[in-house]
DNA sequence: TGTTAGCACTCCTGACAAACGAGTGCTAAA
DNA sequence: TTTAGCACTCGTTTGTCAGGAGTGCTAACA
């Protein structure tokens, strides 16, 4: 659909936007290196370049900026990955070479490493509760009517709950219950808890557990989990180094939609698979819609569990951030396997 | 040292200034009700009070502008306690009549409503992690190397950390050790575990557990917790709203130090007791030199155990945090006490 | 037929001046 | 001691103008 030439400036006028945050004029384009044509030439092309809706024109006598279509063809068909600059793989190495246990710990300092090597904002998302097996289950009593349940993961996550006790009970009991739990259910998958505890312990547990239903209920609200905390944000004031967010206002609505966690996470939780670009208004949210998202899945044993994402204007380096993001999902998905994958 | 005059017309100004983040010219307060002189009168007082330092003046032809010198003064001497509206009342109440059980989600609370009715960020620092009586320890191996420390507090805090496990330690060992712990500490704070275990519990140890040289170092570990999670910040994105942060850097700045934990901690956690306030370069930080602290104790059974604040623009609402502050303090300290200090 | 030089035109930007007005300090009179 | 009056200051706004970057179009050239 594109000539050859015209895919060639289109590019040239993206990269040269990227790097100047001001709008190209044909002369520029003209006089890089390995353009072999005049300005005028130039010019025509981009008024059909203009007319095919990839390029915008801030006002008649200003030069050509990317329209979303423009952008959007840039990603898809112009883009080369770029290799990844020794310091920066050096850094990145580093991280992963440190003997991290906790799959959170990881996963954090990926976000801070992704967002300190691209100079953009990092999101990262890690892997829902319920994906994580149950280690071990406890219950800690606080007073007479309440009580601490405590949720350790194979992945080294801890997770807490406050419950109401069933008025009554005794403590013996809830040993009983915590001892049968922890019997039957190690290595379960959150998701498949309650299931399982009608399923297999209902019956044990009537015939040693006094107050079984109300224990039962009790438990079922200690496995619902936030969601909240999944959510990992770095660099969230980079978006002020760009001068396309000099201004208060945008900057204002797009640090309150960072407080909103829900928010975030309805961001990166996408269906579909692999890395994926969303530039501008394809984001469907207005504070960020002179953002792109650059997102990618990070995996354990084949199986997305979580996703990591850089926020950027739509302006943004395209070729470096899918590259780093690509290389850090690999490396972070290789080391969690490693890590956790059951074997 | 001023006249009653003077501390008339200097409280004049800064109310409106407060009021409307310009310069006060004299005839605005020779308008004003109640004042019953002429602008020229007006002007040589405010001559007058720029000599001794209360206020500034951004450039010959303009307003009046109060100076650090100047809040100071009124803050010390001018201000009255303004009664806080029905409605805020109300969603403070609000607040404390849900009942709360953790004291992390009572002290999360108190910052979102804090923020919310100030319309200014809101600090508070959580208890001191040291400060909580263990209830109980657990300690959960992940792997033949590693373990999960889990420790629970009086106040339904739940703690943990990743622990090295000596090599080739015993399961049944780990289970005796947690045994003896949970025996022999129950409701010692924190601070003191370190102490008792060496003075009390060594000894039994030696008995009954081996490796227990590493397993005490191993446990030294897990008692050193992170200071970062202490800090509970809402309404970062509120200073945005005031004209004198419509400047991108500035805000910057300050949203950098919000990203710092203990850099926030640092300036909450001052030596001095009671109702603090911290008028611009007074905190400093370069970032906030044109930001006031107001900062207030909160106890349990009389002990103070963390600190609410209030970030706002040095032109704030001083009358109207302090009132608020000081209800939430005392509300906060209230319910506390009576939920968690040891009968 | 594709390319390019040339040129008129558009429109943003920055500089400068003028008008404006808010506020001041000082003086003199009440 | 207070205040009316007035000249003065200085930042802000408005308007004008020149400069320049960039365009679209046309005509000539290869």
């Amino acid at each position: 659909m594109l000539t050859d030439r015209q895919r060639m400036i289109l590019s040239a006028i993206i990269d040269n936007y990227i790097q100047s945050a001001e709008p190209v004029g044909s002369r520029t384009i003209s006089k890089r290196e390995g353009v072999g044509f005049s300005s005028a030439t130039i010019r025509n092309e981009m008024a059909d370049l203009e007319e095919l809706g990839y390029l915008e024109q801030p006002h008649t006598s200003a030069g050509r900026v990317p329209s979303t279509k423009g952008y959007r063809f840039y990603v898809d068909n112009l883009i080369q990955p770029r290799n990844i600059s020794e310091k920066d793989l050096f850094n990145i190495k580093q991280v992963f070479a440190d003997r991290i246990s906790k799959m959170e710990q990881a996963i954090e300092s990926t976000a801070s490493i992704l967002s300190q090597v691209t100079n953009y904002t990092s999101i990262v998302l890690g892997p829902e509760m319920f994906e994580h097996r149950l280690k071990h289950i406890q219950i800690v009593p606080l007073s007479e009517s309440q009580a601490v349940a405590i949720i350790v993961t194979h992945t080294g996550r801890v997770e807490n709950k406050l419950l109401d006790l069933p008025v009554g009970v005794h403590p013996g009991e809830i040993e009983k219950l915590v001892n049968i739990l922890n019997a039957k259910l190690v290595d379960v998958p959150l998701w498949q808890l309650r299931q399982r505890i009608y399923q297999e312990i209902a019956g044990e547990m009537r015939r040693h557990v006094e107050q079984y239903e109300e224990m039962l209920h009790m438990l079922e609200n200690s496995f619902m989990t936030e969601e909240a905390d999944r959510v990992f944000l770095r660099g969230a004031t980079k978006i002020m180094n760009q001068p396309e967010f000099r201004d208060v206002d945008k900057v204002k609505d797009i640090m309150e939609l960072f407080e909103q966690n829900d928010q975030l996470i309805r961001l990166l939780d996408s269906p579909a698979e692999g890395l994926q670009v969303r530039i501008g208004q394809e984001n469907g949210l207005d504070a960020i819609k002179e953002c792109s998202i650059v997102t990618t899945p990070y995996y354990i044993g084949g199986k997305a569990i979580g996703v990591v994402g850089i926020l950027g204007p739509t302006r943004m380096e395209y070729d470096k951030v899918i590259s780093v993001l690509d290389y850090l999902a690999r490396g972070l998905s290789t080391m969690l396997t490693n890590q956790f994958d059951k074997k």
